[in-house]
DNA sequence: TTAGTTTGGTCAAACAATTTGACTAAAAAC
DNA sequence: GTTTTTAGTCAAATTGTTTGACCAAACTAA
């Protein structure tokens, strides 16, 4: 007889979703450090891919780190030729940053990774849980109340 | 009209799984920040207090890291007093570690704040959803095939 | 019962990541 | 046309993690 059973149902919950994202970052993690690389830089890559032209700002925003904090990796990615940075028309102080070929294939390939365990966690779930939990996520991600 | 249509679905539900687990760890993080903690801490004080007498051995397992990267955290919370490591009877060598009073307000003032988090967007999600994402979190916690 | 091996855990130096704080240059505001 | 704000950079200090050597208790087996 447990003294906090329902604290303990919600625990195991926290529990599993810890494992899932450690589970989601597992692999590309793995790929990245063969590259000498790290989750920061798949991060970048990631939202980059996902909003082309980004400013350095926006993708501060997209990640909540400071700008300090993706200087240097982001620098890295410009340096190997994966990320390039123009200048923005409108504001020559913004950048603009977009995936070089070799960016982009190497972006895909760790999404690929992500996206065949994804897909194979929803195809054993059902479509009803898979829905499920993009809704629960997509509440959790919202801006806090 | 998109190049990669499927794609981008699966990123939305990518990017939203991100961010929600970044709400997730945005307030414990910022919690353990004022006592001078991260979140290494938070998991530390998390699986101990859902195992007492957890080893050392064992909660590495559970976290997924190398023992020398929890040997300095899980010292200092020694130190102060927020987890007691005993000796197992059976064998000299293991640990039993467990959560000290203090440690045990800690880290119920921290899963405090994450069960609000979640019990909220269960509540707005529905049973259904709710259902349906420990689901899938499950499945993907699972040691991978 | 003691030599060899494995296991749980520690320590310290090297390395990588992040933060802090001071800084440029372009743009906006007045 | 100064002043102030904004986008982004650089470098030093701090922090976190890894690497690798290590100790001591516990098994293994002769």
């Amino acid at each position: 007889m447990n003294s906090t059973p329902t604290n303990t149902l919600l625990r195991d919950a926290m529990k599993a979703f810890f494992h899932a994202y450690q589970a989601f970052t597992d692999k590309p993690d793995e790929m990245l450090a063969k590259r000498g690389l790290a989750r920061v830089h798949h991060r970048i890559l990631f939202f980059v891919a996902l909003h082309p032209g980004l400013s350095v700002k926006d993708l501060l925003a997209c990640l909540g780190v400071t700008k300090q904090a993706i200087n240097i990796p982001l620098r890295q990615l410009v340096e190997m030729d994966l990320v390039e940075a123009g200048t923005a028309e409108h504001d020559k102080r913004v950048k603009e940053l977009r995936l070089t070929e070799e960016g982009r294939k190497l972006e895909e390939a760790l999404h690929r990774e992500q996206a065949r365990l994804l897909l194979q966690a929803f195809g054993e779930a059902g479509q009803q849980a898979t829905e499920g939990w993009l809704k629960v996520n997509q509440v959790m991600a919202r801006p806090q109340t």
